[in-house]
DNA sequence: ATGCCTGCGGTTCGCAGA
């Protein structure tokens, strides 16, 4: 099975890259990022006829996710629990979980759109990407304890290691890229998730961003902030990964490209 | 590299992104 993550920056805007991308990269489930729509304007004909069931858990103008996938889900939940904290007042659409029914049990896939932070010194806004990791931290915590395969997949705005940019150096007051953020990820990773690249490849850069700006693309300036995160049960089944880099080069490209995870899991009755 | 693109909303500029 194969399990890939895009922040595609507005589905209307990409619905004939993602229709070809479906086609040519043939993914099982796709955690979609920044559909920039709410759930009545996503083109689900056009995605339903390249043979995905779609839930979509988006809002007007801008975040918004979704999960693309060539089996109905069996259990679909919109947004970020509040866990540990009281504060229920995230209004912004950037989660959403779903069951899988496979041979031999269940998987859990989640797609995630974590805040930017920038900028940094934001009364505001790097404050709620701390607090929102903190929430995705509790929540991961609390399912970790099923001990079933679980795929956290998404854009997370972090760059976890110097290599996975072109200058630290640039990056070093950036939100992305702030001790703060690394070690929340760490937190993460700590709790027993695996980076499904780096556990896969030695390969550096591997970028999954470059900016439209200043020629970043062809300059390689990129940056490695999508990520597959697995539980130990997902890590156990995990074959191997890759950065569809060349999706950057398309007419009216996205600034992010897809990461794919290729897993020893069959859909149930498949 | 970030006043440099791009998408979106609601009108032709402002906001958000990373």
């Amino acid at each position: 099975m194969k399990i890939a993550t895009w922040n595609i920056n507005g589905v209307r805007a990409r619905i004939e890259n993602l229709v070809a991308w479906l086609k040519e990269s043939d993914p099982d489930i796709v955690c979609l990022q920044e559909i920039k729509c709410q759930d009545d304007a996503f083109p689900r004909t056009e995605v339903e006829a390249a043979g995905y069931h779609v839930e979509t858990h988006g809002q007007k103008g801008f975040n918004g996710v979704a999960i693309l996938s060539k089996a109905r889900p069996d259990e679909v939940n919109r947004g970020l629990p509040h866990l540990d904290d009281d504060d229920a007042s995230d209004e912004h659409a950037r989660f959403m979980e779903a069951v899988f029914s496979v041979e031999g049990g269940a998987i859990r896939v989640c797609t995630i759109y974590l805040p930017n932070g920038n900028p940094s010194n934001d009364p505001v806004k790097y404050p709620y990407k701390l607090k929102w990791m903190a929430r995705l931290e509790a929540f991961a915590r609390h399912r970790l304890a099923l001990e079933e395969p679980l795929i956290l997949a998404g854009d997370y705005n972090v760059i976890p290691e110097p290599h996975d940019c072109w200058d630290p150096k640039v990056w070093e007051g950036d939100a992305l890229f702030l001790p703060a953020t690394r070690n929340a990820f760490r937190r993460l990773e700590n709790l027993g998730f695996t980076d499904a690249v780096r556990a896969s490849t030695d390969t550096v850069p591997a970028y999954t961003f470059w900016d439209y700006q200043a020629g970043a693309w062809q300059k390689n300036w990129g940056i490695r902030i999508d990520h597959l995160m697995l539980s130990a049960e997902a890590a156990d089944r995990l074959v191997s990964t890759g950065i569809e880099k060349h999706v950057r080069s398309w007419e009216k490209p996205s600034d992010h490209v897809p990461v794919a995870g290729y897993f020893n899991f069959e859909f149930f009755g498949t």
